[in-house]
DNA sequence: GGCCAATTGAAAATTATTTTCATTTAACTA
DNA sequence: TAGTTAAATGAAAATAATTTTCAATTGGCC
């Protein structure tokens, strides 16, 4: 499958499936692609609906299988919110963190990692060694809160 | 119900609950005590078969209506595993964040907030306004260390 | 263009979670 | 301490979410 045009984000999809000898399916693709259009994070259900609306149908089990698979691979990173349920965001590999409309669930980049210049020295007393980390920061982009106001 | 020992965690649980008028039952107090004697964060599952053993029986709808209030009273907080998964830690309604350990699943206090001293300026920038948080820190205790170097 | 392993989709199977409703119980009152 | 009552429980049914299976399809390479 060619396109004509295609976003970064789909190039970069492109670029890490090769890179690990996977295909480059329609169906992968249009989860990144629709991932990149809406700006926001997703649901697996409405990358579903997505990805049919681009690509006429789809199996929502692949939904699920590369979803999995982008995750491991750096691609998209989950995003749980508060108060229960989950999204999928569109991430680049490189360690980010994002911000999260509570209202519109549109992920904003979060520049610093809070984590990074961190005092590890009480951790490391419990002798606790840090592997990794999550971080997600909720809150409310412009647009809701003007909404809102209103 | 009334207990001869009731741990620090029960009488706090007991104290949040009479505050809303909810009711202190066997079954919510057995849940406090599952995850304050096991130590460790426990899924769904783990504190249904706990309860279990504490009470003789107990019905899995009990569990999860008690864990989702709790959750609710921050008597608990839920945590997300790398690769999938949730469970549930001890909290004690004060902000804090844990630290844990992805082989054993025990949680560790984080004394620091890591985001509480951050700059915000470049965020505000972007106009959104941060409201809450969520940061697990992930890695390996002592023991699980230990046991693994042997 | 043809080959082949990887991938897909549909359906079934499994697992997780929530709802319903009759019964029980904790907390309050007299 | 017994009686009252709204809140809470449990069992089962209903629903929702996720995974597996397997035959058919497809992308990447020669």
């Amino acid at each position: 499958m060619l396109k004509d045009f295609e976003c970064k984000q789909e190039s970069y999809a492109r670029e890490v499936l090769r890179g690990k000898g996977l295909k480059s399916t329609a169906q992968r693709l249009a989860v990144v692609h629709v991932l990149h259009t809406s700006g926001k994070s997703l649901s697996v259900g409405e990358i579903h609906d997505g990805v049919k609306d681009v690509l006429g149908a789809a199996g929502l089990a692949t939904i699920y299988r590369t979803l999995e698979m982008f995750e491991d691979l750096g691609i998209v990173q989950r995003l749980h919110f508060p108060g229960g349920g989950y999204g999928y965001a569109l991430s680049r590999g490189e360690h980010a963190h994002h911000m999260v409309c509570v209202d519109c669930r549109g992920v904003f980049d979060f520049p610093e990692c809070p984590v990074e210049n961190l005092d590890y020295a009480s951790v490391e007393k419990q002798g606790f060694r840090v592997m990794n980390h999550f971080i997600q920061l909720f809150g409310q982009c412009v647009e809701c809160r003007e909404q809102i106001a209103s």
